[in-house]
DNA sequence: TCTGGGGTCCTCTGTCGA
DNA sequence: TCTGTCGACAGAGGACCC
């Protein structure tokens, strides 16, 4: 069997490369894509505005004080969506099998690729040339491997690992390396006295188990030493679409909340029109002053996409749940999606 | 410091029918 | 007929990712 290669693409700060693009007078300059909102948070900081400590998800407020001397622009999704559909097509001309993680990631699989490692390094320049934008790149026998060997080195790293390799470099680093490992699960180790990723890969299994579950212990423990044989799947079937808005105020009246969840029901039963697709799940999302964050949902017996048809579910499902306290955060969400037009041939079908 | 928006996946629990 | 078990499914919450 042939030795698996995989390559791991990841943009260099994408959404603020984009932006300098067609601002290049803003190159060299502390440059952050946040939004304009008093709740708002960064998406994308470049790496001048990193040394001031910003980075991405922290709020733009905070941002704003740490680094006052950088240029805010408001995210323009469209446009990242268009320069990301030029990267991957220049990606997919050159790899057969690639998987899209956002707008600006992608697993590529390489394995019986003649001179793998060549082939990306060309595929990096014509990245570069073709769209003006750098990108990292990491190459080992996994997805794993490849993600934290693109992580290692940014901007414009190219690093290759193997596995024994990838456990070599990085056994010290905290447990939080690896993709999966948020800081609950990190929280969780650190309270244990796992530390390092040394410390995972060696723990007791019985002893994970008891704090995780045996299934997530073994997956923790593999992990931690970069075993992982998770496929390049080259179609991610779209499962749930959803609209969720943040208030600039909390918002405590019944009455306006049903307001903005008609509105959001509105905006996602557009955009699920358009896209000829319809779900069985009707669910809402409620966030409370307090961030506690509550759903509620409710499966039909049939697939729906009409605004007349998901709305008042929502909104009974709002006033079933009665927000104790004053909403922060509204979101309605279709799941269980399915093409349309196969539910349309199914409605020819008349019953005997 | 006061935490977005849009997703996926996992776990736990309750219910229901075979 | 009653009881226990099991699997499928739904619903809720949470962790994580980009």
């Amino acid at each position: 069997m042939l030795d698996r290669c995989v390559a791991h693409l990841d943009m260099d700060a994408f959404y603020v490369s984009v932006e300098l693009r067609r601002r290049p007078e803003l190159r060299g300059r502390p440059v952050v894509v946040a939004g304009s909102g008093p709740r708002s948070v960064v998406t994308t900081a470049s790496y001048e505005a990193r040394r001031f400590g910003v980075g991405s998800a922290i709020p733009a407020a905070r941002a704003r004080r740490l680094c006052p001397e950088a240029v805010f622009l408001e995210p323009d999704f469209a446009y990242y969506r268009a320069a990301s559909a030029e990267v991957m097509a220049i990606v997919r001309a050159h790899v057969e099998t690639i998987e899209v993680i956002g707008l600006d990631e992608a697993y590529l699989e390489l394995t019986g690729l003649p001179a793998p490692h060549a082939a990306m390094r060309r595929v990096a320049a014509l990245i570069r040339v073709g769209t003006g934008l750098g990108c990292s790149i990491g190459i080992g026998p996994s997805k794993l491997v490849a993600k934290v060997a693109s992580d290692a080195e940014k901007p414009a790293g190219f690093v290759v690992l193997t596995r024994e390799l990838a456990y070599a470099r990085f056994a010290d680093s905290p447990p939080a390396l690896i993709p999966g490992i948020g800081p609950k699960t990190a929280e969780r180790l650190r309270a244990l006295g796992v530390d390092t990723l040394r410390e995972l890969a060696e723990a007791s299994a019985e002893m994970l188990a008891s704090q995780f579950g045996a299934r997530l212990a073994g997956e923790l423990r593999r992990r931690a030493r970069f075993e992982d044989d998770a496929s390049v799947t080259e179609d991610r079937k779209v499962i749930s679409e959803s609209r969720e808005l943040t208030f600039d105020r909390d918002i405590a009246d019944p009455a306006e909340l049903e307001v903005v969840l008609a509105r959001l029901v509105d905006r996602l039963c557009q955009a699920l029109e358009t896209q000829r697709r319809r779900g069985r799940t009707i669910a809402i999302k409620i966030r409370l002053d307090d961030f506690s964050t509550h759903t509620r949902s409710r499966t039909l017996p049939d697939a729906v996409d009409a605004a007349d048809r998901v709305g008042p579910v929502a909104i009974d499902l709002l006033r079933g749940f009665e927000p104790p306290r004053p909403v922060r955060l509204l979101g309605v969400r279709v799941a269980g999606l399915e093409p349309a037009s196969e539910q349309a041939e199914d409605q020819l079908v008349l019953p005997l």
